[in-house]
DNA sequence: GCAAGGTC
């Protein structure tokens, strides 16, 4: 009897190994695929393992205006470079199925995760290793959850497979044929390609962002003010209404203090405990690599991907604050120990191991933490993050931090002013943890009933203040909390928004063309920029899942509310396009052009960069070529008032965008003849680039035949 | 060319 038990994922492959057969031995096909051969109770069984989803739909018939009909298609056709290592996977899996007298499908208890594998057996074993499957049902991967998944195995719930398979269906309906009708507008409108596109969730995720802006467009700051007492030796005590609205109030104490002294009311000290952080899942991690090095969630993310996959990190894309004991942190702190700089705080760790856990649980997971294997070669960045979460790992075992506060009340001509102090009288958990600042404030030598020289009252006068933006911390966070997207794709969403130029910077800006497409959006599809689609499709799909509807249903009637989206947007097509081109031309704008049109960044598909023209073109031909790479600076240049833009590396280069900026420009446009193209035969002239004078061919673009200044004697007596 | 989801 030979059984073949199909995986989610490499790693958990091997945990399904090990818990069946202690030796369980690891192979490899084609060099890089693992798989595992073993014997349980007296079975042959192979062990195989998909990476994630190894099918995807995609039309039957790419050439369609609208895409309805669909079919699942090895990932590996539809993205040729991106997803050719799932080639292997899929060639391993049909290789070691062959034949097998059952089969048992061990990925992920969930949604996708059944999908995995259900797509994997029916395509790569074939349709019929369907009827002689079972399902494998965990939620962690030890050895005791597993084995008892082994043992009591229930059918693959067919259910689950349908609400996976409509989701993905539905998912492509609106994303895909909405993005389709969004961009052929602009091409109707204006004959041009912009990839423009909407989705389930970063239609909602723009339309997050555009409220907040509107939120900061509409708010009307209010005045207010903080009146202040700076006392004797430095101390500056704040008056205890705080903000203070009105301004005869203000002005008010300001006139009844000034020139008094103030005296002691009450000096009251206080503890308090600060305990330390919870353990990093993966919206965590990226929280903190964002505010303490700047790294953008995607690139934390990246990063802590190569980390699992090198065995120096645990599983990344995980939702979980908990360390289980099952870890084995003795272990992992034996290991982490022969690094001299970690072990001066394993060193001090208490005896009982018991680290501070968050709420938040994943089922097939702990939070991430170090695995003990120390790294030998990682890069400036990667350290960075690797460190982070050895050193956050250490820390959640230490003992709460304890600080000391004295609240100090100064009463100046019956009005009261306070200030306070904090300081830390044991570090615990913080000292272990180098990414916090402790506060340490010095007390002031006071007491109760001294009388406290007033130098002087001052009146500071502020205003509210918008709410902040978000960056793309806080939009994650904001995301997790909405239940929007999941945590392995909210990164790539935001990701995708700034490539499609809807928003812009570090603090988020939603761009023209963002707004735009909401409002659009809005009129043709409200349904689409709230969270309402996620939600409602959520219903439906638990619908299925609990037998209450059919796959076919909901996803016909996803159909035709796409279908009649479609044709409105349809009916009003021009109009949409020029109004999303126009906005996408705004956030290209550089400058301004002499003419009095706008410089705008575009792309030459033809030469394969970008150069910067006039919006009046053609009637102005004024044109720079970039640099590759090239940035844009806040500043224009001080000859000509073009914008300055910055390029190349180590240290950047700062130049005007023209060129030939304060150069005789005579010469540019009437260049010095020197000899004939050796490639095309028209005249050769000498010309002004960037990096310095070089010879270039009258017949360019045609021809692209360029030279050094030095090396022109040496082509024309060749020639 | 377009989504969102899983994974290396």
């Amino acid at each position: 009897m030979h059984e073949v038990i199909i995986c989610e994922k490499p790693t958990s492959a091997q945990k399904i190994a090990q818990a069946l057969d202690s030796k369980a031995k690891m192979q490899k096909y084609n060099k890089k695929v693992k798989y595992w051969e073993l014997n349980h109770d007296g079975k042959d069984i192979t062990i195989v393992s998909a990476v994630g989803h190894l099918y995807s739909l995609t039309p039957d018939n790419p050439k369609d205006k609208v895409y309805f009909d669909l079919h699942w298609a090895p990932l590996y056709e539809i993205d040729k470079k991106s997803k050719a290592y799932t080639r292997d996977y899929v060639n391993a899996i049909k290789k070691f199925a062959k034949g097998a007298d059952s089969y048992i499908h061990a990925c992920d208890y969930d949604i996708e995760g059944t999908l995995i594998g259900y797509t994997a057996l029916k395509y790569a074993c074939g349709e019929d290793s369907l009827n002689k499957a079972s399902r494998m049902k965990f939620s962690t991967l030890t050895k005791k959850d597993l084995l008892d998944a082994y043992e009591n195995r229930i059918d693959i719930d067919m259910h689950q497979v349908d609400s996976g398979i409509a989701r993905h269906v539905l998912d492509y309906y609106f994303g895909v044929n909405i993005s389709k009708a969004l961009i052929s507008s602009v091409s109707k409108a204006k004959s041009r390609y912009l990839k423009l596109s909407a989705g389930r969730v970063q239609t909602p995720t723009l339309s997050i962002l555009v409220d907040r802006e509107k939120e900061i467009k509409d708010f009307v700051p209010e005045p207010f003010w903080i009146l202040k007492a700076l006392l004797e030796n430095d101390i500056v005590a704040e008056h205890v209404d705080g903000k203070i609205f009105d301004p005869e109030r203000a002005e008010e104490i300001l006139s009844k203090c000034r020139g008094k002294d103030g005296s002691v009311d009450k000096i009251k000290l206080s503890n308090s405990t600060t305990k330390p952080l919870v353990p990093f899942n993966l919206g965590g991690l990226q929280a903190e690599a964002y505010n303490v090095f700047n790294f953008s969630p995607k690139k934390t993310q990246t990063i802590a991907q190569n980390l699992y996959t090198a065995g120096y990190t645990s599983y990344p894309r995980t939702s979980s604050q908990k360390l289980p004991e099952s870890l084995d942190f003795k272990n992992i702190f034996n290991g982490l120990k022969n690094n001299k700089e970690f072990k001066v705080h394993i060193d001090q760790l208490p005896s009982k191991l018991k680290p501070n856990e968050g709420k938040k649980e994943d089922a097939a997971h702990p939070a991430i933490h170090p695995t003990g294997i120390l790294p030998d070669k990682l890069d400036k960045d990667e350290l960075k993050v690797y460190q982070l979460i050895v050193y956050r790992f250490i820390s959640v075992f230490f003992e709460a931090a304890k600080f000391e506060s004295m609240n100090t009340t100064v009463n100046i001509a019956d009005e009261l002013f306070s200030f306070k102090r904090r300081r830390v009288t044991h570090k615990g958990w913080m000292e272990h943890y180098p990414y916090r600042s402790i506060d340490n404030e010095e007390f002031p030598d006071v007491k109760e009933g001294d009388t406290i020289a007033v130098e002087d009252i001052i009146s500071e006068e502020k205003e509210t203040k918008p709410p902040a933006r978000y960056n793309q911390a806080s939009l994650i966070k904001e995301l997790e909390k909405r239940e929007l997207g999941t945590k392995a794709t909210r990164a790539d969403i935001i990701a995708k928004l700034e490539d499609r130029k809807y928003i812009s910077g570090t603090k988020i800006e939603v761009t023209q063309l963002g707004e735009n497409i909401i409002d659009t959006l809005k009129e043709y599809c409200a349904n689409l920029t709230s969270e309402e689609l996620t939600r409602e499709m959520e219903l439906k799909l638990e619908g299925i899942d609990e037998d209450k509807s059919s796959k076919e249903e909901v996803i016909d009637e996803g159909k035709k509310e796409v279908i009649t989206i479609l044709d409105d947007i349809g009916k009003h097509e021009k109009e949409i396009g020029s109004k999303l081109y126009d906005s996408y031309q705004e956030t290209n704008i550089v400058g301004k052009c002499s003419c009095g049109g706008n410089l705008i960044k575009r792309y030459s598909p033809k030469t394969k960069s970008h150069f910067v023209g006039c919006t009046n073109y053609p009637e102005c031909t004024v044109a720079y070529s970039l640099p590759k790479g090239a940035r844009f600076l806040k500043k224009t240049c001080e000859k000509c008032g073009l914008p300055m833009i910055s390029f190349g590396r180590k240290p950047p280069t700062h130049a005007c965008l023209d060129p030939n900026c304060g150069k005789d420009k005579t010469k540019t446009h009437n260049p010095e003849v020197v000899g004939k193209c050796p490639e095309c035969g028209k005249d050769l002239v000498k010309r002004s680039g960037r990096y310095g004078d070089f010879i270039g061919c009258k017949g360019f673009p045609k021809c692209r035949f360029t030279a050094s200044v030095d090396e022109l004697d040496s082509i024309l007596k060749n020639s």
